[in-house]
DNA sequence: GTGATATATTGATATATATCAACATGGGCT
DNA sequence: AGCCCATGTTGATATATATCAATATATCAC
C-alpha cells in the first residue's frame, strides 16, 4: 500500500485522477533499501513493475571472471526493467543500490488489466521503453564501437559531471580499469584538453575531445 | 500506395478490418532494393515507419577505423528502427541490404494519429519494441561480457545454423576477425567439441561448449 | 594537525585479439 | 578436367588493455 500523494509526484502518473491513484495505491507498495543491497538478481522472476523513487541503482551483469559489467545506472524517478516484467521473463541482469534508496513495486498483472489500457499510461510506458532502447544503443555505441580513449572523451564531453565522480566508479562504468582511465586522463592533460583544478579535472578543449570520438 | 492484401499478410496488421487496411494502404508505399543498397544512413532523419517484408537487412555502425559493427541482422517481417521514428530522432545507425529486399514505408505522423490509438496495434508495436530491448541486451551480453571463445561457443549453441554461415560473415557478426574465428574453431575441433563434416562443422559436445559461456 | 584507510597513479609485464602476409582450399564456369 | 576468384587457414608480429606490484595522494576520524 502506497500513499496517493507520493504516487502523484511521479511524472508517469501525473495525469491520473485521484480515484485512479487510490486504486493504484492498493496494488503497490514501497520498499526501502540500504547502500549495497540487491534489488533483484539476474534470472530472478520478475513480477513487479518497479519505480525507483530515491537513490542510485545500478544494473549489471557478471562476466566469467566475476567482473561486474554495469549496463545502466538509474537515477530517480525511473521505471526499472519494464521489458522483463512486460514479457514475463526473468530479469536479464542484476540490480543493486549504490546509495540508500527507495522503490515502489506495482503488481504488474493488475496494473496491466486496469491501467495499461489508458492511453496516457500506455504512452508514458512507451516513452520509457523507447528511452531505454536509446540508452542501450548508446551503451553499445560506447563500448563496442569506441576504444578507451574515445570512450572517455565521449563520456566526459556528454556528461561533464563525470569529472566529479570517483575515478574507479567512472572506470567501471566505462568498462575499463582505473589504471587505464588514469592513463587516458594523463594523456588528455598532457595534450591540454583537460586541466587539473583542485582534486578534479576541467575540460579545456572540448572541440579536440570531440574529434576523438567522431 | 500499397496493396491491401500484402498488408493483411503482416502479423502486425492481422487484426485490422478491410477498411482500416485500405486507409493504411493510402499512407504507405512499397520500395524494392538490391543487395548492397543502403536503406538509410546513420544521422538521416527518420520519417517512415519501416517494415522489412523481404530480404535480409543489416543495421550497423562504423567505428573510427572504418570497421562495420553489425548491431542487428533483420529477417522479414520486422519493424525497423521504430524507436528513432517514434522519438523523432535521427537514425542511430545505418542499414543496408545483404540480399535483394523489399520494405513497406508508412507515414509515421499519420500512422500515429490514426492507428496507434488502437489497442491491438499499440500492443503489437509494444511487443516489437520489447523484443528489440531483449535483442539489444543479448548483443551487450554477447559482446561486452564475453571473450571471443565464449562468444563463439554461445552463438553456435544457440544458433546451430550459424555453422552453415560463411565464416567471414559470422565473424563480422560476432565482432571478431575471420582469423580469430578460425582459430577458435580449430581449438574447439581439437578439444572434440565440434567436428568437420563436409565443408562445415557439427556440434559434438554441447555441454562442454555451454560451460564455456556460463 | 596526525594517522589510518581508501583512492589514484605509475611502471613493468602478461594477455587477448587485430593486423599483415603467405599459403591452402573450395565451388563455380568454360 | 582445369582454372579462377572467393573464402579460409596459418604463422609472425603489433597493439591495446588488463593485471600485478609499488608508491603517492586524498579523505576522514579523532
Amino acid at each position: 500500500m502506497q500513499s496517493v500523494n507520493e504516487l502523484r509526484d511521479i511524472t508517469f502518473f501525473e495525469n491520473l485522477s485521484t480515484e485512479e491513484l487510490e486504486q493504484l495505491a492498493t496494488i503497490s507498495r514501497k520498499r526501502k533499501f540500504s547502500k549495497g543491497e540487491v534489488l533483484f538478481y539476474e534470472k530472478d522472476e520478475s513480477r513487479f513493475l518497479t519505480l525507483l523513487t530515491d537513490g542510485i541503482l545500478k544494473v549489471y551483469k557478471t562476466d566469467p571472471k566475476n567482473n561486474e559489467i554495469v549496463l545502466h545506472r538509474f537515477n530517480p524517478k525511473s521505471l526499472i526493467a519494464e521489458m522483463a516484467v512486460f514479457e514475463g521473463i526473468p530479469y536479464p541482469a542484476s540490480a543493486a543500490f549504490e546509495t540508500d534508496g527507495t522503490v515502489i513495486e506495482i503488481d504488474f498483472v493488475k496494473f496491466k488489466e486496469n491501467f495499461l489500457c489508458s492511453p496516457d499510461i500506455a504512452f508514458a510506458f512507451f516513452k520509457s521503453i523507447t528511452q531505454k532502447i536509446k540508452y542501450l544503443e548508446s551503451v553499445i555505441a560506447l563500448n563496442i564501437v569506441l576504444d578507451s580513449t574515445a570512450r572517455v572523451a565521449k563520456y566526459i564531453c556528454e556528461n561533464e559531471e563525470a569529472l566529479e565522480m570517483k575515478h574507479n566508479q567512472l572506470a567501471q562504468y566505462l568498462h575499463m580499469t582505473p589504471e587505464t582511465l588514469s592513463r587516458v586522463f594523463k594523456k588528455f592533460a598532457k595534450l591540454g584538453f583537460i586541466e587539473k583544478e583542485g582534486s578534479s579535472y576541467k575540460i579545456k578543449n572540448k572541440e579536440a575531445l570531440t574529434i576523438l570520438f567522431e
